[in-house]
DNA sequence: CGCGTTTGATAAAACCTTTTAACAGCACAT
DNA sequence: ATGTGCTGTTAAAAGGTTTTATCAAACGCG
């Protein structure tokens, strides 16, 4: 039977109900000031029983923190966006901040009306998320009266940055590679443009050392599939494990495999990079793959910009988060399924 | 050169810079009342020059309109939230509008704390969505002093809701195949659980008469090849033409007959639903699919929800927006690419 | 009993904007 | 000269909360 007015039940309502002004009130129920305890109780009390909660429009006003932030996107249909975010509100929530999405689809004029928009509602800060290859914020962010923090995305040089590792990730699967006893690893990776793609190859250039092999492309099961045909029409030494960017490619790839009557993983053992859980369970047989722990970033990134906006130091420059190897079936070794 | 001042620009700094009160600042900014040209012409390129941007939280605070609406959703990794989301952002930024995203992770408690920072922060409404097997709110929203827009779930019998059409849908792939000579159509869907499961089958059994079949199973691509292993398998005419119920289940459709040197679309043709471009594209060949025009979705709902807000009525009950056939290669007709 | 101190409560200001009502000035008609 | 109507401007109130400064009462102590 709380709040059946039509009126929406303030702290004055509160105040009157109680017996006391709306400063007492006010103290009473955030502990401060000086309060005797049981004036403070019978506040709460009605407070709680005539459905009392504050406004937080009229208490950011005041405060000058709306306890809100904004997560600024130009990657609409990503799996990549949506975990991060879900991360991102997941620990936020908890601290009473929420989330505004602003999804750009990097058309400039729409990210700078949804920046003023959040400069508006004076969000305590921005979360700037980007695609992989357009790493670049559609509209200008430094210089803004509020932090920002860049997730797979580069802000300038001393800003807060989150990226999964992808050297270590790399360096993951190469290095599991190896202990279950392959030496011929072939690398198949997305478009050179992407520095997620350089990185990654980089790394396991680096770990394979003489005869490593890493071949650019797209992000596509299509290209994954090409690839194989490729290396496998030409004479020489064939590979026993392929190391691959993506999970798309790496789904590609085992297709292709499976047209040239080649055992998985018996013949050639097959890791991806995602762990795009519809993808990689459905392979045949299930991929074992590099997880970029896409919850836990946006975990980090949440508290980065709550840290920030209560004025708290947070260090600058690129933080990167490890990576996780997600092992299934691809690969041989363990053979309990997961 | 603009606010190079620690603190954000009021109006009042607006007025005084313009040699009015603020009042007359207001009016001249906002077009009310009664104000001079002249002044107003002042008034306005002060107000640029000092770079003033209305504060929305005092703004929201007297109009009693926050002008930012919350989109509770339990579908946290889904490829239905996302393009619905920035369908329902980009609708409504143009008119003002933000959106806060909370994911609930069907999490009762979770979903109960993000409803309650959104009336605190007086939101105008809210936009519920479920995944398909979960329609219910893990969380009472009826009796909410805000409307109240369902995507994809199911609300009390009076509210406004918003499904796509899988009647519609369906026939649209039926016709399809049998405009083709199509005409042993055999269906392939997800578990009979799902409302939206239902509802194709039906329409696809209602088009397709005598010797129609359905089969209910899971939403992933294994099931799909089971399906047409179990058909193939057995004694009694094999059909020409399979209409899945989701693109991930044509995906295991396509690999199995494959594997069985079953030519698509010679022998049999194969249409999706979904159009979920990263699985559509990369099938071989390309499905034929329905898109179920999610974005289309998010505007009807944020325009819905952006008139309930402003007290003007709305059509309640289920509204079921048409879906679309995408033309790709695995049906045969027409043999451009797309 | 007078004085300083502590306690508990409150009035008022502040946050920033919009809106209402009032006011001064002026033109025009009576 | 008085009244009427219009124009442009402004003071003040309102919206809901937190915080600062003030105040009254009670208390302890010499």
């Amino acid at each position: 039977m709380k709040n059946t007015g039509d009126r929406r039940r303030t702290i004055y309502d509160v105040a009157k109900a109680a017996g006391v002004s709306i400063s007492t009130a006010s103290n009473a129920l955030n502990d401060t000031g000086r309060t005797n305890a049981e004036t403070r109780e019978r506040v709460r009390r009605v407070a709680e029983e005539i459905g009392f909660r504050p406004n937080a429009l009229a208490r950011g006003l005041l405060s000058k923190r709306s306890h809100a932030i904004g997560m600024l996107t130009n990657d609409t249909y990503g799996r990549l966006t949506l975990p991060m975010a879900a991360g991102v509100s997941e620990v936020l929530v908890d601290h009473g901040v929420s989330v505004f999405l602003c999804a750009t689809n990097n058309d400039p004029r729409l990210a700078q009306l949804h920046l003023e928009a959040l400069l508006d509602r004076q969000v305590d800060g921005i979360i700037f998320t980007a695609t992989r290859l357009d790493l670049t914020p559609p509209v200008q962010l430094s210089r803004l009266p509020i932090p920002v923090v860049y997730v797979f995305a580069e802000g300038p040089a001393d800003s807060v940055t989150f990226f999964p590792d992808d050297e270590q990730g790399a360096r993951l699967a190469v290095d599991h590679l190896k202990e279950l006893g392959r030496s011929r690893i072939l690398h198949i990776t997305g478009p050179r443009d992407y520095l997620a793609a350089r990185i990654r190859a980089q790394s396991y250039l680096d770990a394979c050392g003489d005869g490593a092999e890493a071949m650019f492309g797209d992000w596509s099961e299509e290209w994954g599939h090409e690839a194989v045909q490729t290396v496998f029409a030409r004479p020489g030494a064939k590979p026993d494990a392929i190391f691959c960017g993506s999970d798309e490619i790496a789904r590609g790839v085992i297709d292709a495999l499976r047209d040239l009557n080649v055992e998985i993983p018996t013949d050639v053992a097959v890791v991806g990079f995602d762990n795009w859980e519809v993808v990689a369970r459905q392979t045949r047989p299930p991929l074992t793959t590099i997880d970029m722990e896409l919850k836990e970033l946006g975990h980090r990134a949440g508290l980065a910009i709550l840290s920030l906006s209560k004025g708290e130091p947070v260090p600058a420059g690129i933080t990167r988060l490890p990576c996780r190897l997600v092992v299934r079936q691809s690969c041989g070794s363990p053979l309990r399924s997961e």
